[in-house]
DNA sequence: AAAATTATTGCAAACGATTGCGAAAATGTT
DNA sequence: AACATTTTCGCAATCGTTTGCAATAATTTT
């Protein structure tokens, strides 16, 4: 079963392979005649050209690489799923590389995206890149590159992410309007910008409504050092009546320590979350959480992909906007 | 910044492309001495070869193509994460094309797959996908498939899964171990071959050991269906003192119902699930699983890949033994 | 009917790398 | 010194497609 090629085609009906290929995508100067004499003949062989000669002829290929720490991450698996979904339509491919949070690997990763002449690379960086001028060289090559979600603090270059501060500033609200009076707010690593941003939004909400709660603040690396977290301010005379959680990971390890204390969501105490919207529905009631989801933004970022490929030039910042997804639990 | 290309070096060095080709690979026909002077002109260049003419000419890629229902899945996850991994190690990138579950679209995943001359394909069909004649055809193309976790009944094809009898034999037998006396048992869709062999063998567990436990099966398709379901159960005069979970879509029901009513496993009912390992990890205590991680199935099927690729013609069934991981809830 | 247009098709050179084979140069053997 | 052998390198074809340009055939214009 050899593969049929442009050439074979051409010998079969006594035409040239130029012919063959023009009539094959309807140039206006083949004859209808011959275009439908050679279009049957390539359905009847099942004449599928060859990627690889394309790509090297007009030097660039239908494939997107997409450079994430890790895949195991419930929103970089909604903007995947995303993102894989529309590069399909559009005839792409996407090709995921992990970097595992390391920066050595995400070099390399960037490299291969080039070695492949990649039509363009989407890029979360490691919590630790600094330098991006590695990033930048491949807009030499006119390979487009679109950060998400952790995205650098330089300017000229194009980002999509979520508006950080809409996001904890919704939270804050929602904890005023249910007049919580003491509430436990646990925030992530507070080196990142992503937590300096939340929780700046987060406190500014709280003094701009004049509010009088107890607002604790906290900050924890994990999962189990939230749990531990909550279990201790649970414990306390004077009780905390709400919980605030940064991210998926904290939620977990929050709603592992009321489990154990056998507490029962709102009435027990309140739940509010940052959160990609799988964890919250695990629970009952799911939890009220501001949603922070990977789907909407690996459109985003598609169509910015997209303009850029096609010859956009200017670089550009986009921000979600966040919404409040109640679940019962505040 | 023009790509450089062998003929430019070539035309730097004076010398042939050919010479320079090879030069760069170490061909013992090149002399040492124009060895290094063209591997120093080429990394004070930055030569990357260019992998469209290599992969014309060579006729095929180094790229492997996974084809699976959602990316939206613990153990897809998992799979693939572990499989990316190991694709890099090897110099592979690993190129993802979801199938959404719709037969119509695995289809045209697979063409993509042809069309793109991949090294090899990772299929997980879907979950009414019987016809595999068009995978089987990618084999005349010499484009390996390895079948994994959803593999097709037909025989002759490279397939790497769970052994479900195996998981289903250790959850009985940690029932019964806990002398667990009335157990609600949940399977999933009762059409697919994976509930079908769980639930055989899991009966034919209690039989073996002649246990005199009720158990009580019921399948399930959702994970909603799960929650009324055992809500039901708990409510009962008699109750159950065990609920067995088949997947983690229906532990996820089953512990919201849990916790609506306030229970606490495992004073008031043992939790036991066949489970890809992350879900267990969110409750307090962890609930008790039988793994069934991708991690280690990825490896697997990696390997059996790398064999297809070597040139390993005939087809073997790997099967992937479980182990039980204490939670706690049991 | 000759000339000018227009509609079709083919030629051939790319794209960048690989590789069999032959040629030249260097070395070794009588 | 003449020949055989080995080392080192270049020529040229090839992979399958695209595309500018030339060539031929068909049609229209004068």
């Amino acid at each position: 079963m050899a593969d049929v090629t442009l050439k074979k085609l051409a010998e079969m009906l006594n035409l040239s392979i130029s012919t063959v290929s023009r009539a094959l995508k309807n140039h206006p100067d083949i004859s209808d005649e011959t275009k439908v004499k050679v279009k049957e003949l390539a359905a009847v062989l099942d004449y599928e050209p060859n990627t690889y000669a394309i790509n090297l002829r007009t030097n660039h290929s239908r494939e997107f690489g997409i450079i994430i720490p890790s895949i195991s991450n419930d929103f970089y698996q909604s903007f995947i799923s995303s993102l894989e979904e529309e590069a399909r339509i559009y005839g792409y491919a996407l090709i995921i590389l992990q970097s595992g949070n390391n920066q050595v690997t995400e070099l390399e990763n960037l490299k291969r995206c080039k070695q492949n002449r990649m039509a363009g690379v989407f890029v979360s960086i490691t919590s630790n890149t600094s330098d991006i001028s590695n990033f930048l060289k491949l807009g030499e090559q006119h390979i487009p590159i679109i950060f998400f979600d952790k995205v650098p603090a330089f300017e000229a270059c194009n980002k999509v992410c979520v508006d950080d501060y809409n996001a904890a500033t919704l939270a804050a609200e929602a904890l005023i309007a249910k007049k919580k009076k003491h509430i436990l707010s646990i925030f992530g690593n507070p080196q990142m910008s992503i937590t300096k941003k939340r929780l700046s939004a987060y406190e500014e909400t709280f003094k701009k409504y004049g509010s009088n709660a107890n607002v604790v603040i906290q900050t924890t690396n994990s999962t189990e050092e939230a749990f531990q977290m909550v279990q201790y301010y649970l414990n306390e005379k004077d009780r905390i009546d709400a919980i605030f959680c940064m991210s998926d990971e904290i939620l977990i390890g929050t709603m592992k320590a009321i489990q154990i204390m056998g507490l029962k969501p709102p009435a027990d105490v309140g739940v509010i979350a940052i959160s990609e919207g799988i964890i919250p529905t695990f629970y009952y009631p799911h939890i009220t959480y501001i949603e922070t989801s990977g789907f909407k933004l690996a459109k985003m970022a598609f169509l910015r992909m997209l303009a850029c490929v096609a010859g956009s030039s200017y670089v550009q910042e986009l921000k979600i906007e966040s919404v409040l997804i109640e679940g019962g639990s505040l």
